[in-house]
DNA sequence: TTTATTTACGAAACCGGTTTCGTAGATTTA
DNA sequence: TAAATCTACGAAACCGGTTTCGTAAATAAA
């Protein structure tokens, strides 16, 4: 099949292919009747324009990219979905990239971005990144970055966020209300902002009710399940074990409940559960879980709003922070017994 | 910050731009003495070559399309882990469209790619794709296209699938063994062929022991949870009841598991459950759930191969098809009673 | 009627690498 | 020593749109 380029298409209507150009970016140095012939044309060769010419002397590419550390989880594919929808009304094409938790693959990938292949760059840090000096280099090729959900916080860089400490204290709070006196709180990472404002909210509610959050009943998690099932097994085999649990990462819900039936420990009655996540299967559990649920589809919607202002050049908040809330929803993992 | 461009980096070392760029692809035209130079003065004033330029001069653009119904499905999202792991090591980049298992969003974006914007293209075709008219065309460019777990059988392409036949047999013999009697079967679509092939797997077992697949209970659900809900219900609720289900979809996991909770079915004393499905939580549901389980990952990464190899103009058997076995996993949901 | 302005279009430069082709100088072969 | 070949590099064409600038013809203003 004869590619049909420009030039052979101002070729068959005996125009410049300047005029062609024009008329199909509907230029009004052209007359109707022109840009009429030359649409007609355009539908009936399938003309279609090459994506490199225009984005070599144009400067955009019309991708952009999304870096988020996993796309098998909830809350990440929740937000590409948001992300898409945001992105596909203006033409934006959507480049995902995975880190895998890992910092030298996510600086890895952003060298890449210094050959102008994307447009901008949406991104949730990965667990191990404490620095932000690849990211910084790239908004200094004028590449607007816009963080969703795991921020760097020192960066001057619109963030789409939850409201992370809330949370935190939100479902301590509900433990507590509930009859918890022995809270722990699994963490993500140690170096993770949001995972220290979840902890930072839970300890606040902890200590509003006069209640101890022992260094023993903070745990922070690791990648590796098998590790992590080993630390919550080892949490609740205490002499005093914790009769509440906050979970701050959707993939803990699995290990938590694999724990409590390995030791026979009944959920409510024994411990309650609060976790961070979006699974839908959450009211299907036994007992149902009660989450912290992150409006995903939201954040990844705004967070692609705010990137795509930028990059029309619409006037700018320097480092505009949006925070849309999470919510609590109860199920039985908490009941009261 | 000025973009050094191969201009800028040639006139630095007093070079032609020429040199500079066979230099960096490593030319034998070039002596090893220049060659050091240029890549030392590349690093120094950190070039990166615009990959538009490239993409125009070589008409390729190391980009690759993933056109999937939904990111928000575990199968997908670790077939993405999949592609991605392949597409890296090439340099290849992953671009991801979502049809939401619209036909028209399908083609719509089809249509993008004739501009070149990518070398090739990885689907799982729409619930709602029957014609293959679109992926004629993109063919038709020099675009190939690989299909993955759901393809249009008729097209001369090559396609990554697992056993579908065979997993809805062992499924429905599974239940059979364990002494179900009245088995339904939920299929995700009419159009789609996995589908059939799962319920024809399905029918020859029960014709195979003698069992009817009466029409009651052959469902075909829908993209809509709450219709899907009400079917399934009904389903359940027939005067005499199915004992045993194979869901060949995911998604209706929850569905099932909120029916035999609001009709206080219990599984899988009242009816056993088979799904299709890559969970992980399908462990902790209680019960916990006998799923079959596809090669998602190996999936999503061998169907990436093959396009690379066509990619690389390696030698290409004309609709090649892999099948990847995928695995009935025995949990509770199907226990013997 | 003459001048000024508008309309509609084409020639050519441009984006930034890549590749073809030509060639000066060095080296090898006859 | 002359001819043939090789080595290492540069000039320029090229990929395919986009944009600037120039201009003939048509129209409006003086």
């Amino acid at each position: 099949m004869k590619k049909v380029n420009i030039k052979a298409l101002a070729q068959e209507l005996n125009l410049s292919s300047s005029t062609v150009s024009k008329a199909l970016r509907d230029s009004y140095e052209i007359s109707a009747a022109t840009k009429q012939r030359v649409l007609e044309m355009a539908a009936r060769l399938q003309y279609t324009p090459n994506a490199y010419a225009s984005s070599l002397r144009g400067k955009k590419s019309k991708n952009i990219a999304v870096i988020i550390p996993e796309v098998a989880d909830s809350f990440f594919s929740l937000a590409i979905n948001g992300i898409e929808a945001a992105v596909k009304a203006k033409g934006y094409h959507v480049l995902i990239y995975l880190t895998h938790e890992s910092f030298a693959a996510e600086s890895a990938i952003m060298k890449e971005f210094y050959s102008g292949r994307v447009d901008g760059v949406l991104m949730s840090v990965s667990r191990e990144t404490t620095d932000g000096q690849h990211i910084r280099q790239l908004m200094a090729q004028d590449i607007p970055v816009v963080f969703f959900d795991r921020a760097l916080e020192e960066l001057p860089v619109a963030k789409v966020l939850t409201d992370d400490y809330h949370s935190g204290y939100t479902a301590a709070r509900h433990l507590i209300q509930n009859g918890c006196r022995r809270i722990a709180f699994l963490g993500m990472s140690e170096t993770l902002s949001i995972s220290h404002h979840r902890r930072a909210g839970y300890q606040h509610a902890l200590q509003e009710y006069g209640l101890a959050a022992t260094r023993k009943n903070m745990i922070s998690c690791t990648a590796d399940p098998a590790v992590n099932y080993k630390l919550v097994k080892k949490l609740l085999q205490q002499a005093t074990p914790p009769d509440g649990i906050v979970a701050s990462m959707e993939k803990l819900t699995t290990t938590v409940y694999q724990v409590c039936q390995a030791l026979q420990l009944r959920m409510p009655a024994d411990v309650k559960l609060v976790c961070f996540s979006n699974l839908e299967i959450a009211t299907i559990l036994q007992p149902s879980l009660t989450t912290i649920t992150q409006p995903a589809f939201e954040m990844g919607k705004t967070a692609a709003e705010l990137l795509l202002r930028q990059l029309e050049k619409k006037p700018v908040r320097q480092a505009e922070a949006v925070v849309i809330p999470s919510e609590l929803v109860i199920r039985d993992s908490t009941k009261k017994s």
